[in-house]
DNA sequence: AACTTAATCAACCGCCATTCG
DNA sequence: GCGAATGGCGGTTGATTAAGT
């Protein structure tokens, strides 16, 4: 068992190792941080309870990595989540679930913690909302036939024309003169101007309704799209006219959320105000309705 | 202006798998 | 081969901040 195990196990009994060593715990201090950071840049990462030991750090060795790895790491993105970074979460997610830490290594920079937090404040709230179950079927056709056609079009109409009028979402839809490449990061885009300086800024907001990145200048550096990759993913489904998810087609098996599709539509149609969260009233409204009809 | 509620996210916890001696 | 140490992961908590009343 590691050190906190231990140290937790054993609280009610005698005292604790944390005691002993004066383990500090909560906030890091830009001291520690200052500390840390120039450790790793003498000595590397790794065995990381001995690292916190020699660098005179008073944290568990998981402490330390963790804080590494989640903030002081100089490649860790820090800000809002893009549109894109949101669809491929949803689109990863939709294929391992819970797998933080896989969907974390296609997204350059993020973390799994930041990811998970995004999912369990973000996406979870939404299904409260529709009160339904995040695992549900409901909840996920509600992903992948309404809430993902939403941030495709969101990012092209970001694409095409930032100030425009968004244009209709349709299946299979042709993006037009934008000619974006919608490949994920986990392919490519890793890097590639992609920076903290220029992702995150709150210029716009996301599906959600919370604020989110300028994205022109990621189109830009969109890759051309690549072969499938080890997890079976394969970003050939994305062309440069086209976004589409496995199927080719958006429109849902059931017939389900056809009509969400079209009300999406009209969604954009009436402009998309960059300020509208994801589910406005009628939108909830509407989706409870069918869930209430159809569960 | 004061208070309450909601949202966010850094940090911790506990478990499991792997590595090490 | 075994037990301890360590690393890694997903789940949860709690402090802080923002928004609403």
């Amino acid at each position: 068992m590691d050190q906190e195990g231990t140290k937790s196990s054993s609280r009610n009994y005698h005292q604790s190792e944390e005691d002993l060593l004066e383990l500090r715990r909560g906030p890091w201090t830009v001291d520690e941080d200052f500390t840390l950071i120039n450790y790793i840049a003498h000595h590397g990462e790794g065995r990381w309870n001995s690292l916190a030991r020699s660098a005179g750090l008073k944290r568990t060795g998981k402490s330390c990595r963790l804080r590494w790895l989640n903030y002081l790491r100089p490649d860790v993105r820090r800000g809002n989540i893009t549109l894109e970074e949101q669809l491929l979460i949803l689109e990863l997610h939709s294929r391992w679930g819970n797998r933080w830490s896989k969907i974390a290594q296609h997204l350059p920079g993020r973390t799994d913690n930041e990811i998970k937090n995004y999912w369990r404040t973000r996406v979870q709230k939404h299904a409260k909302q529709l009160k339904c179950d995040v695992n549900s079927k409901q909840f996920k056709d509600t992903m992948r036939y309404l809430w993902m056609p939403r941030l495709v079009e969101r990012i092209q109409a970001s694409a095409a024309a930032p100030s425009a009028p968004a244009p209709s979402y349709k299946a299979n839809p042709d993006v037009g003169p934008a000619q974006i490449a919608p490949t994920y990061p986990s392919i490519g885009w890793a890097g590639a101007g992609f920076t903290r300086e220029n992702s995150s800024t709150a210029a716009s907001s996301d599906s959600f309704g919370t604020p989110a990145s300028d994205l022109t200048d990621c189109y830009n550096n969109y890759p051309v799209s690549q072969g499938g990759n080890q997890d079976g993913y394969d970003p050939a489904n994305c062309n440069n006219n086209q976004f589409s998810y496995g199927d080719q087609s958006l429109t849902s098996p059931s017939g389900f959320f056809n009509q969400g599709l079209d009300f999406a539509g009209e969604w954009a149609m009436n402009g998309g105000d960059a300020t509208e969260s994801l589910w406005s009233a009628d939108d909830l409204w509407f989706l409870q309705q069918q869930f209430n009809g159809n569960a």
